[in-house]
DNA sequence: TCCATATTTCGATGATTATCGAATCATGGA
DNA sequence: TCCATGATTCGATAATCATCGAAATATGGA
């Protein structure tokens, strides 16, 4: 994971709006959520709405697929992987933070 | 840990030099490092250097103390760790993310 | 084909962020 | 006290980001 697509990651997340969208996305899993359900949900415009999902696409932390007039988002829980696991290695000392990481899980 | 100073903490590291800086830090361990060496070592002016680190302070990610002339810089590892089980947490559907991050570890 | 729905793109605006030289502040030695 | 050093704050500027209504695009049903 290049530190180019670390920074995209973590600008991604980087926002109110955005982090709360990413959250709504994992919690809802591998099926995800509509586009217009999120807006509605983060009771923000449609346009916005858009605008921030195309941040959290560009940095690969959300895939999308349509479904009929429908576009539905979902958690890419690989890519956020590879930003734990690139924080834990690069900006925690490895043994300094990972037993504590663990003890989260 | 408040959304907040997730956010803050994101925005800290989502920086090309500040996440440069930090893993310096990181790497440096507990004694930490003079922000004129990071400025040193970053190849930036130390304005620019400042800044960098005025908000990485005030996301909590590092700690300061001053030593004769010099001003030192180091890792608050603690808050590397609350943001790093935050996202494994809430961002990641704890058991989906959790094994591989282990694994990083 | 025509219309309604779901979403994105466009365009304009205001707000925030990054940069960096100059000025200022704090410390310690001559 | 005076000067040099290490660092921050100030001020101006350019660049990027967030917001949101209006217009455009895609889909599916009547």
């Amino acid at each position: 994971m290049s530190p180019d697509l670390i920074v995209r990651s973590l600008s991604a997340l980087a926002q109110e709006h955005r982090l709360a969208a990413f959250r709504l996305l994992v919690e809802a899993g591998p099926e995800g959520r509509a586009a217009g359900a999120l807006a509605e949900t983060l009771d923000i415009p449609a346009s916005s709405l858009s605008f921030h999902l195309a941040q959290l696409s560009h940095a690969g932390l959300v895939n999308q697929r349509r479904v009929s007039r429908s576009i539905i988002y979902s958690a890419d829980f690989s890519a956020m992987n590879g930003l734990i696991a690139y924080l834990t290695e690069n900006c925690c000392a490895g043994a300094a933070c990972a037993p504590t990481a663990q003890l989260a899980c």
